[in-house]
DNA sequence: AATTTATCCAACCGCCCTTCC
DNA sequence: GGGAAGGGCGGTTGGATAAAT
């Protein structure tokens, strides 16, 4: 069954041919594309309207950016398909010369494998189901035992590479020097890194001493605040990602401005801390205390997850990008 | 070298929404 | 207001290619 548009119409289908892509491009550049159905027959093609318009807006458009995906942009795709679910259109106006299309493909052929590695389901971004119930067990285990070591998530600075990176991303997020047994295990300083930084997931378990470790901005925590895997939301006690409402009601769900904010947020991070090493404020920086009111967790996910920085729930599996 | 299997991705399908008459 | 046409979008298919056997 052929398109509406085309059904009665005798049209060639299957892959487009140089010439055809020769002959949509001469007659776009002209002309301009105006009603897709007239395109095909002006620019003398044997193809229906809509097949002109996916041509040229998957291929032949010339912005387009063609290539492997960045880092940068699974993330984004990773960060807004948590939010959005599969609208796909709507995540690559978030990628520049991405077409839907092409954000769909690699979703499907690469990202989602990547999320079901690492025990998370693709759909919802939360752990799978087999995961989640041994991690539900240490956690009973953990809460047996009050204070009881099980990282929220670990950042492995065993690698000179994940160390240097720390050494000029931790001054930057202003990281405090808690000592709680359960804390951070950062000083700052040359050399003076860990081998973990550990932040405990006894906030996960337990909300009684949040006080201890005020992650985010929110002052009052309905969940329990650990950072997502790539960006955005937090961890509830349920084990679900609350960030934009997935698996909520539709209504519930971020709309796809709200998302845009979210989404622009680490890149302004991004942003002021180029700007703070730039004015030679890194140091000052670090020597201040910590302010919960302007930590951004955005920020250190996303900069810290290419640093071969790792998400470590007890037992889970590594969050690890490769 | 030949065959099978897996992967990627361009293109199609069909539904929904908007616009036009 | 209602039907037709066109555009947009997400899901799916199938051909081309690479990798494995």
């Amino acid at each position: 069954m052929g398109h509406r548009c085309c059904s009665k119409q005798k049209i060639k289908r299957g892959l487009w041919s140089p010439e055809e892509d020769d002959k949509l491009i001469n007659h776009i550049t002209a002309y301009g594309h105006g009603c897709w159905s007239s395109v095909a027959k002006l620019a003398g093609l044997q193809r229906c309207g809509k097949s002109c318009r996916l041509r040229w807006i998957n291929y032949l458009r010339p912005d387009l950016k063609r290539g492997s995906f960045t880092e940068q942009e699974e993330r984004t795709i990773i960060d807004v398909h948590r939010i959005l679910g599969n609208r796909w259109a709507q995540i690559a106006k978030h990628l520049p010369g991405r077409t839907d299309n092409e954000v769909k493909n690699f979703w499907n052929s690469c990202i989602k494998k990547k999320l079901i590695a690492q025990g998370l389901d693709p759909n919802t971004h939360n752990l799978l189901s087999s995961n989640k119930t041994n991690i539900l067990k240490n956690n009973i285990n953990a809460s047996n035992s009050f204070r009881q070591e099980t990282p929220a998530f670990t950042m492995d600075t065993s690698s000179k590479t994940a160390a240097s990176d720390l050494s000029t991303l931790l001054p930057c997020i202003n990281i405090p020097e808690y000592d709680h047994n359960n804390t951070i295990q950062y000083t700052s300083g040359s050399d003076q890194y860990q081998n973990s930084v550990v932040v405990s997931t006894q906030h996960i378990i337990s909300q009684s001493d949040l006080s201890a470790l005020e992650f985010a901005n929110c002052s009052s925590m309905e969940s329990s605040n650990v950072m997502s895997s790539s960006g955005f939301g937090t961890l509830n006690e349920s084990f679900m990602w609350d960030v934009g409402g997935i698996g909520l009601p539709i209504e519930q769900q971020k709309t796809g401005q709200e998302a845009d904010e979210i989404v622009m947020a680490p890149q302004r991070q991004e942003q002021n801390i180029n700007e703070l090493n730039s004015s030679n404020h890194l140091q000052n920086v670090a020597e201040d205390t910590f302010d919960s009111t302007s930590f951004d967790f955005d920020f250190v996910d996303s900069a810290l997850l290419p640093s071969g920085v790792y998400c470590n729930v007890n037992s889970m599996d590594q969050l690890a990008w490769d």
